[in-house]
DNA sequence: CGTAAGCGGAAGCTGATCATCCGTTTGTGG
DNA sequence: CCACAAACGGATGATCAGCTTCCGCTTACG
């Protein structure tokens, strides 16, 4: 796959690259997808040439912080879909994950529901999908074991993540820290509430997340 | 107060001037309130020349934009209140109204839960602290009757309605536009919701969200 | 050890936004 | 209806943050 030709990296090359991944990681979710390279470079205590040589443009590096992640998420839900057989607890469980900075916080600046590097790359796109898939299949049964509410759809769930654990770098320290985890909670409780009057508007699906980014673009003029 | 000293505007530029606070209403609650001078000017049909002679910083068009929307906010609170004896259903509606983009999206443009042009003018943070108060009363009593989950702030109401409420702009728009109503309701039941488990965390309360932007700035270095 | 791969960071580039300035237009009071 | 100050508009030049390149020095590795 992606170990295919060229020569291998030096140790100290392969060592940086890995340095420079996680610094990005960090910083991604401490301010968005956007952070300068120089301030990653910085953070990995690496020069810009080197990061540059690495990742040519922002977007590789991106994808390669992505690719990680992403994968990581489909661990974590497959995990919390085998040890918990009940699947709405499975799904509590996994949401609440979202409330650790590394993984909420990038799902908002790598905008895992909405495609922007994913569409480059075919293979991070698929295992995009192959995740959501993997959530949708426990939005279902909770739904059909009558624990969710059936008026949202699995694109409702991961949309509301983000925006719940958006960063908001305004925010006092030691309030912001513990902010997701109460949002995420509350959000969960509304999920669990009978439903008594139906929420306004269309559930978001699954599917929905798959094509986003088409024709999108500003509209204004 | 305002309307003191300076000869009265000419009849066109007061014209202009609204025009001009008008755009920029449109265009922080489309784009934030970071969107390009020129872009506003553009909008309210009139040259960059009258916006800067209108409004020689950027600031006090923001200041401009709070100053009315804040009066906005304490009207429709009011309002509701008046109207619904019962706080929990004024509350409700209250909430409800932030579906509206102009109110939603401009209340998290304008940072409302985190001062920023507010700390700058004396008469506007403190029609923002008014305000609060307005809603901190409404909490209080919803939670007074029981029907307001006790585990939550009137600060987590704010930033909850920031959060929920705050623009994706990569969102397709067909979807964009019902997503707040939708999820501010679901928020709307988690609140509701008799509190198995309480909320990890401790409650923001109305209070927090006075002195905040004290020593934040951006940790890192 | 020799060599090629890798490193760092100064320096120049670019695109975007700000903010001014001045010739032209337009209300308004007389 | 006129004269004049107020107001307009938008081209223009200044600024600036972040992106990339480039090249002399360093270091892993056979």
């Amino acid at each position: 796959m992606t170990t295919s030709d060229a020569p291998p990296l030096r140790a100290d090359a392969r060592r940086n690259r890995e340095r420079i991944v996680a610094a990005a990681r960090e910083l991604f979710a401490e301010a968005g997808a956007g952070v300068p390279m120089e301030e990653i470079a910085r953070r990995a205590q690496v020069g810009v040439g080197t990061l540059y040589r690495r990742f040519p443009e922002r977007d590789e590096l991106v994808r390669a912080v992505a690719t990680d992640y992403i994968e990581r998420l489909a661990t974590l839900t497959r995990a919390a879909a085998d040890e918990e057989p009940d699947a709405w607890r499975a799904l509590r469980r996994l949401v609440r994950r979202f409330a650790e900075p590394q993984l909420g916080a990038l799902s908002a600046a790598l905008k895992v529901a909405l495609p922007d590097a994913f569409i480059a790359d075919p293979d991070l796109s698929q295992a995009r999908l192959h995740w959501i898939a993997q959530v949708d299949e426990l939005v279902h049964a909770a739904q059909a074991d009558g624990a969710l509410r059936p008026d949202v759809g699995t694109g409702d769930l991961i949309l509301l993540i983000s925006l719940l654990t958006c960063h908001l770098p305004e925010l006092p320290v030691h309030l912001g820290r513990s902010l997701p985890a109460r949002y995420l909670e509350l959000t969960l409780d509304g999920l669990a509430a009978p439903s008594a009057a139906p929420l306004p508007g269309v559930p978001v699906a699954a599917s929905d997340l798959g094509a986003a980014s088409e024709g999108v673009t500003r509209g204004a003029t």
